[in-house]
DNA sequence: ATTACTAATATCCGAGTAG
DNA sequence: TCTACTCGGATATTAGTAA
């Protein structure tokens, strides 16, 4: 935590007030009674987390909407996957099994996009290749193990808008493909396929780079322990 | 949070120094090293955590050991569950459907001993009636579905030894019996059963008022988004 | 209504130190 | 070494108020 407690719980209790990744009105008075402090010391440290890039603010006279961002997330994110491991125990590793199969060439289209290009930059450390590797899950474990990993909390790369189509939130999982490529899980909220199937994606050509065909058994393993 | 932010934070980072729910040794020296603050300071907080009730200390002069007990393991588990409903999302419901079959008969014994019963009062608010209800789940969508609650914090029945035997750790998750009735899915550590089988409880015999003999199928509901 | 400034004050922290 | 006391000083909070 590299925030101080007290402004750390400032920032978990604008969560609450339904900020987290979102714009909410939040008047400081407002924050002060959810604090049960004064609303001068409230304001004072919207300041103080504004300027320091945890939140964003649009203020007016009639109350301001404030919305917690990256740097702010991240802080919530990471208490909570700390507060996971001290709870449900020790730190977890979700490998999935299943057979390569050609899509639609959808996922080459959106991996593509710009905006979401730059955000995979920026939060998985890597521009994908353009083009996912599509895995179908073949035993009930797997499926089982994909609805586990859902729950799991997700670097998100945001959703957008461009004026013909909408493109959704896409949730990534840091993974080790094949125990060799670094890449990542995708975890779109439409997809064509239905829980049965993993959308992969890293740097280079999975393909070429471990010379898969259509049908060949691939293994990805995810490391939860990653405090993203 | 009934803490103040600043003794929230001690308790999480004792918390991580390992005495969640069982001793380990932190002296204030350490605990002050790790919070960046005094050794004066974290002794000051160190008393109070232990006069309020969120701590148990063993004082020696070499170091103590302390162990967070009940209200500060509450304290803890508050916060997670809002951190995970910010941050996964919505709250959830897990529904099981499964039929009923005849145990061994030891879920009688093992509720109705005097050390469980006191815990079951405190923590889910009635006496659980002197046998468990066994439920065999049928279909792989419930099993999977168990795996999942699993994964949530549960209300935690602290097990014991009384020489002869030693009964393990009960969780449980307070739910809703065929719409009707509200009682509580155990989850204990070591059962006779495997994953396919759930133990239900209930203030009242559940063969009785809902009329079930073996081999009725029967629902049962929790609800994830209570804040234990 | 709001946000946020300044000045007064309450609170908390840590240095020194004892047991 | 440990824990934990006192007390002066640092820090944070609030009251009053402006915009």
């Amino acid at each position: 935590m590299t925030l101080k407690p007290a402004l750390w719980y400032t920032l978990y209790k604008l969560a609450e007030l339904g900020t987290y990744n979102k714009f909410a009105k939040v008047s400081s008075t407002k924050l002060a009674a959810e604090l049960s402090i004064s609303q001068q010391t409230a304001s004072k440290r919207l300041i103080y987390l504004e300027e320091s890039g945890y939140i964003e603010r649009k203020i007016s006279s009639r109350g301001s909407l404030i919305k917690i961002i990256n740097k702010g997330t991240e802080e919530l994110r990471k208490v909570y996957i700390n507060l996971q491991l001290l709870i449900k125990g020790p730190p977890i590793e979700i490998t999935f099994e299943g057979r390569v199969f050609s899509g639609f060439g959808e996922g080459a289209y959106y991996v593509s996009h710009r905006n979401y290009k730059s955000q995979f930059m920026e939060k998985l450390g890597f521009v994908p290749y353009p083009g996912t590797l599509n895995l179908k899950l073949s035993s009930s474990m797997n499926i089982l193990r994909k609805r586990e990993l859902m729950g799991y909390p997700a670097i998100e790369i945001e959703g957008f808008k461009n004026g013909k189509r909408t493109y959704g939130l896409v949730k990534c999982f840091p993974a080790l493909i094949s125990d060799k490529v670094n890449g990542a899980v995708l975890l779109v909220n439409r997809t064509h396929y239905d829980e049965t199937v993993l959308e992969l994606v890293a740097p280079v050509n999975l393909r070429e780079t471990l010379k898969i065909r259509d049908g060949d058994k691939i293994k990805v393993k995810i490391n939860l322990a990653n405090k993203h």
